[in-house]
DNA sequence: GTCTATAAATAGATAGAC
DNA sequence: GTCTATCTATTTATAGAC
């Protein structure tokens, strides 16, 4: 997840630093409280800054939860662009399924963080979804279609197929303390990739 | 929805009625801007009545939010309640994914406002779902666990069965702006039904 | 029961010294 | 660049009149 804070202006290595520091730790903070729920203080101690420092970097609260949004928009879409037309259709969307799973493993704040912007009606994400979001889908889904009508994979509906994947496998992230609390000692991970694996063959095979 | 706000009090039909407009109105608010995100002021307009009026009927911001949670609680968990274990078992579990797909057509503000107190780690909830969610669960993944033992349904991994049957049928109430964002001017849930019944179709399947 | 006015606490942002 | 002190706005909650 490394996309983040590219050097669009130079900086010296402290500035780096310290923006990487504050945006690590508004990553931490938001993806637990949401973006009101989050204050600056929490955000400064959990970067081991003064609160005026941060608005020395940022702008704002508002600035700082921007550029984490938008840094990790290109992340976030990477699984589904890297979906290859010319491969294996159903290897190809397994692998996709696999991709997104690993992210919530790995990435579960990044994944909270969207997560919090969506249910709240994604006030400031609104624009990268029916633009962005929606573009990349659109592509893809011509892809999947044409699977389906060459008799590659089953005859499913792709959006929803494309929500499916997404909903299966975030709920490993969004929601893993309700998904612990019911487990008790079990590992989640330990079964859900093959338990999804198993799922997406039985939902793609024609 | 109604099982909330229960007279375990005598209370006058004044008093059940201004109670009822808050939670109607807290209910609104809290489902799309999270706890922290909403204020008092936000509710008490939305219910039509004066902030101090409002804390004359609850004791606090929190109160009111606990009593939402907790009143609705029996209700988020009656359709899994009703799984009949005397039923046929495909068509009983269908009849569980239809009525939770039903509950985030009818009730998505019900289901934003748990998935909002789940993403931000469930601090107000997390004994319910240690206890009354876990209990009711493993009680039915008995049940399931039984009918794959018959063959009567596939060999699936139960608790795993349901995160799946919860976060596909929920997705299109919690995340309902992305996926209108994506599919542009179709209505979601005029597919998602036969989609979703598809799909468990194919998992359920021995 | 309901309201206006207000207290008390919190939180975002700025001033200005170093 | 970084900090302490502080301003200002917001927000929860209460006091007290009606």
């Amino acid at each position: 997840m490394p996309k983040i804070n590219e050097p669009d202006r130079p900086r010296t290595r402290i500035q780096q630093r310290n923006r990487d520091l504050i945006l690590e730790a508004a990553l931490e903070v938001f993806s637990n409280n949401g973006f009101r729920g989050s204050t600056l203080d929490q955000i400064s101690n959990q970067a081991g800054l003064s609160k005026p420092n941060l608005l020395y970097y940022f702008a704002s609260k508002d600035a700082i939860h921007e550029e984490l949004l938008s840094g990790l928009m290109d992340t976030w879409l990477d699984p589904l662009r890297t979906l290859n037309p010319d491969g294996e259709s159903i290897p190809e969307l397994l692998a996709y399924v696999e991709r997104k799973l690993e992210m919530s493993r790995l990435y579960p704040r990044e994944s909270r963080l969207f997560a919090n912007e969506i249910v709240q009606g994604a006030p400031r994400m609104l624009d990268a979804l029916k633009g962005d979001l929606k573009n990349l889908v659109d592509e893809k889904v011509i892809i999947i279609r044409d699977w389906s009508a060459q008799g590659k994979i089953a005859d499913v509906h792709p959006y929803h197929l494309l929500f499916s994947i997404w909903s299966l496998t975030q709920h490993y992230a969004d929601f893993d303390v309700q998904v612990r609390a019911v487990l008790g000692d079990e590992e989640p991970f330990d079964q859900a990739p093959a338990y999804l694996r198993d799922v997406f063959v039985k939902i793609l095979t024609p």
